[in-house]
DNA sequence: TTTTTAAATGCACAAGAGTTGCATGTGCGT
DNA sequence: ACGCACATGCAACTCTTGTGCATTTAAAAA
C-alpha cells in the first residue's frame, strides 16, 4: 500500500521548502486545497479543520502565512470572503488566472485564459495595468 | 440666482418617483452620488452624512432601500466593501458597466465597455452567462 | 390647515468575516 | 535529547453590515 501521489511526505516537503514548519494543521490545509478544484473560503477550510480541534485563528494565520510564503494565492471575488487556492509548482504568485463567480449559487470556477478585445485592452490601459479579470454572472446550472 | 442643474427639487422628484419619501438624508445621499464620478462606499456616504447628524444605520438602510427601488446600483469590487452609484435615467439596473479597481490605492474607475475576445467569450459561456466584468490591477498613478 | 398614518430615523445591540495579544506547546536544527 | 523560534489555542477585538423597537416625520387625507 503506497501513498497517494500527493503523499503526506511530499506535502511536508512543499511546506518546508517554503520556509514554514510542517504542522498537522498546515498539512491538512494544503491537502484540502490540493484536492479542491476551485478556491476554498477560509470558512470552508476552518470548518473542516475544526473537527480536528484546530482553532479558526490558526486556520486564518496558516492560510495567510502560506499565502505570504508563496504557497497559496488569495483571491477576492466580490462576495466579501477570501478564497485560497494552491499555487502549483513553477507557477508564480503574480500569474493568476481568471475566475467566474455565479451570483446565484456562489459557485466559483477557475478559467484558463480570458483576453479582452484590442479595443477594450486599449481602453483599460488608459486607466492602468490589468493584472486580474473577474467574471460574474449566472452559471449554467442556475439558468 | 437659480438652482444648480440637479436642483434640490429635481432630486426630490427622482426619489419620490421611485416610491420613496424625499427625506433630507436621502437628498444628501443622492446628491453626493450624483456629484461623484465613481461609486462610493457606504462608509464614505455615512461619514459625510454623520456630520449632519444622520445615523449610520439610516445611511445603510437608505443606500439599500434606494438600491431596491432602482435608484442606485450596488457593486462589490472584491475589497470587502459595498459601493453605490446612481443609475442614470433610462439606464437599467441590469446593464451595469465594468469597473477597474486599483489594488494599490483602492481607486475605482468606471469603464464604458469591455468586451472579451471571441475565444474567451466562448470559453466563459461554457461556464455560464457573464453579466459583469471586473478588472483589477495597478492604476497609472500607482506605477 | 390640521389630522392621520405608514414610512423613516435614532439608538443600541448583534452577526459574520477576519485579526491580534499573550501564554503555552511543539517542530526541527543542533 | 535539548533549546528556542515558530506555531497554536483562546479570548477579546476590529470592521462591515444588519436588526428590533420606540419615536419622529413626510406626505396623503380630511
Ligand atoms: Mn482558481
Ligand atoms: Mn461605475
Ligand atoms: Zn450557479
Ligand atoms: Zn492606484
Amino acid at each position: 500500500m503506497n501513498d497517494s501521489p500527493s503523499s503526506t511526505d511530499s506535502i511536508k516537503d512543499t511546506i518546508r521548502a517554503a520556509g514554514l514548519r510542517a504542522t498537522p494543521a498546515r498539512l491538512a490545509t494544503l491537502q484540502m486545497l490540493r484536492e479542491a478544484d476551485s478556491p476554498l473560503t477560509h470558512a470552508e477550510v476552518a470548518d473542516r479543520l475544526a473537527v480536528d480541534g484546530v482553532d479558526k485563528a490558526t486556520a486564518f494565520r496558516n492560510l495567510n502565512d502560506m499565502t505570504e510564503a508563496g504557497l497559496l494565492r488569495r483571491t477576492e471575488l466580490g462576495d466579501h470572503v477570501y478564497r485560497f487556492e494552491e499555487i502549483g509548482p513553477g507557477e508564480s504568485d503574480a500569474e493568476s488566472h481568471p475566475h467566474f463567480l455565479c451570483t446565484v449559487c456562489g459557485t466559483v470556477s477557475c478559467l484558463d485564459t480570458v483576453k479582452l478585445t484590442a479595443a477594450s485592452e486599449r481602453a483599460s490601459q488608459a486607466i492602468g495595468e490589468v493584472t486580474e479579470i473577474l467574471l460574474r454572472g449566472r452559471c449554467n446550472s442556475c439558468k
